[in-house]
DNA sequence: CTGCGTGCAAATGGTTTGCACTACG
DNA sequence: CGTAGTGCAAACCATTTGCACGCAG
């Protein structure tokens, strides 16, 4: 992913480019475990000291509502956030608070096959996230990093 | 649900009985949309005016470790609470921001086997809630509360 | 140029904490 | 009685906001 298909990304969306959006989008996709504000933030200072706080809470909030990315929360957790847009669920580690991501195509098939047919009274289905809450028996699997 | 059976349920798990603890659990029995701590506060103060607010977080914690109530999250939300215990899965209204309980036992079978028999490598897994996003159609059926 | 985006610092607000007092078992 | 639970108020901390300045289009 380079700085050309980010600032695609931004464009497509009407969003103006600066360096601050791409610092922060690039930083999502880089960091590919779900980060917290407080990680991204982290991470950008090292090679762009000066971004403001407020500044990257207010994009983060602009890229989730243009849907360049996703928030990602938990029941016990600060805001996380993701750059993968594609159809996936996510594996919660009830003791690492490691989050993960699945994909399915046959369980996602399924699952649309069986709530077209079984529809639910009163509500229009947008999309469904399967939450697998667990724990991972393989740790040296690990890539990082929230205890 | 009296009482007594409230009384039972903290008895239980070795909780010490408190006035604070029957009504703060009763509350979220009767207020079964997902209340907010806010929302439970209010409720129990209107025939218990001196709860104070730092024991009400302390209560819901204590009830949530010994698995008498859960917490319930979304992507844009305060936490919430519930007082169903059973295996059931949540509608989001992306609208209104309500949430509720979806039951259904096909459906959990269904999952149950399909995870037996494609386990996920490196992960065990506890239990699978379904998140299922989308719109309330059918307003009339509102019983609240949440915008 | 012109307004959207940024930096900064202060404000917000849900939740947590420390401590003296209370009451459950 | 002894200790866990409560009330209160202060602290915390992730996130939001207001405003003056800067830069992208």
């Amino acid at each position: 992913m380079n700085k050309a298909e980010i600032r695609e990304k931004l464009a497509g969306k009407g969003l103006k480019i600066t360096p601050q959006r791409m610092a922060i989008l690039e930083a999502i996709m880089v960091l590919h475990n779900h980060p917290t504000a407080d990680i991204i933030i982290e991470y950008i200072r090292s090679n762009y000291p000066n971004i403001a706080t407020g500044t990257v809470y207010k994009v983060l909030e602009a890229l989730a509502e243009n849907e360049l990315i996703r928030k990602v929360k938990t029941d016990r957790d600060v805001m996380r956030y993701e750059a993968e847009l594609d159809d996936h669920h996510h594996l919660y580690c009830t003791e690492s608070n490691r989050i993960e991501d699945y994909r399915d195509d046959e369980l996602n098939n399924y699952l649309e096959k069986y709530f077209r047919k079984k529809a639910i009274p009163g509500f229009a289905i947008k999309d469904i996230k399967l939450q697998i809450n667990g724990r991972f028996t393989d740790e040296k699997k690990s890539k990082t990093i929230f205890k």
